[in-house]
DNA sequence: TCGGCTAATGACTCTCCGGTCAGTTACCTC
DNA sequence: GAGGTAACTGACCGGAGAGTCATTAGCCGA
């Protein structure tokens, strides 16, 4: 009907190999941090990219394996960049925690927590998911704070510390902060992100204060 | 066959209504935290329960109430004893909140965290089970902590702190710990849970330290 | 403009699982 | 024991969704 009026194109689809992949990843990421692995169907994938089903197998061998890049190209070039700059960065440790913090939260917790939404909620079901996320991801965070909290130790900025514990007090309510606003935080008020941070880490850095010098603030 | 030699019963099944209940919400417990809730199905609960599924949906209507029902028999109890407890010691409010911390750890974490791994990943599609749980839980849970904070300012044992995110700061972490021992933590190195809340309490304790007082160790 | 290559479609199959219900069987009472 | 009742069974239904494949149709080179 209104087709007719269209100028350039009356074709339904357009072969277009290159562009698919990223848009592909693109909407597969969205519809799983919707509804979870086993809760996403491959036809809303699908719908979302838009093509049909049978496309999506033509590029990804199975579901499974579609998650997988999704997690791949969503999460690592992140953490190499912040590695960068932690790597080169000339500031104190508690600057630089508070900049892992902030930087974590504006640019891509969401979507690391969608992730990691399934991961804890599937791995029972995924193993291979489960070892994938765990060498690829989640060692290399923990390195990355870890880092930061070795650096303050020996510069005398933090007291000494239970490096691997203490680098999971610091991940983990972050984490379960944005777990919580794309969970029940859908049917509670929400909580203020960024006050929320700002709480943490004020606790945190009295935590990690050196033994004798009662800093000033 | 050799069904006639045995001695007492030789009944396939019995009558046993007052057990079944119990029985049934023990074995959906079970189910629930090994598989999540849509992972679980009728058919392995009523195989762990001993009976078949018909029997199931005798005791209750459908799968979602079965799960509301283990929510209710898991969590409220203990959530009830605790708040009694914060209620009528004599403690200071730093003991009443490593008695809490201990305490929850050594009884029923592993169940809530398995309950929160479900409603966390679930959430989004079984809204009325994540009202439920926001209201039944939830924010028993944060009064409780909360109430313990507030005791502690009043008297001078706390400095002055956003009372409900600093609560989610206590809190949160142990609960990841444990969603942590019961998702990845299965393909890695397991974490020493009670080192693990030993740093935490001690980042907490001179994180919420008052401003003036530097309180000897 | 024609032919062939392959990206893309969409209707199909097959399996799995929540929920149902007619029938079976244990137990209780007389 | 005979009969009545209700606890329990298990075969069944229907819908949903992962994965398949024969067919269609854009694109490109000659």
């Amino acid at each position: 009907m209104a087709e007719i009026t269209a100028p350039t194109s009356t074709a339904k689809w357009r072969r277009r190999p290159e562009e698919r992949t990223p848009e592909i990843l693109a909407a597969a990421l969205e519809c799983f941090a919707k509804g979870g692995f086993s809760g996403t169907r491959m036809d809303d994938v699908a719908a979302v990219a838009g093509v049909t089903k049978g496309t999506l197998y033509l590029y990804f061998p199975n579901k499974e394996a579609l998650f997988e890049a999704v997690v791949r190209s969503a999460v690592l070039p992140v953490l190499e960049m912040a590695q960068e700059h932690v790597a080169q960065s000339p500031d104190t440790a508690p600057e630089l925690l508070g900049w892992l913090l902030q930087r974590w939260q504006e640019t891509t917790l969401p979507t690391h927590c969608a992730i990691s939404k399934i991961i804890i909620a599937e791995s029972a079901s995924f193993p291979d998911l489960a070892r994938f996320y765990l060498e690829e991801v989640v060692a290399r965070g923990l390195h990355l704070v870890g880092g930061v909290l070795k650096l303050g130790i020996e510069r005398g900025e933090f007291r000494s510390v239970d490096i691997e514990n203490t680098a999971r007090c610091i991940v983990w309510p972050m984490l379960m902060a944005n777990l919580w606003t794309q969970s029940l935080g859908l049917y509670a008020e929400t909580i203020d992100l960024s006050q929320f941070r700002q709480t943490h880490y004020e606790l945190l850095l009295r935590g990690l204060a050196p033994e004798s010098a009662a800093e000033r603030k």
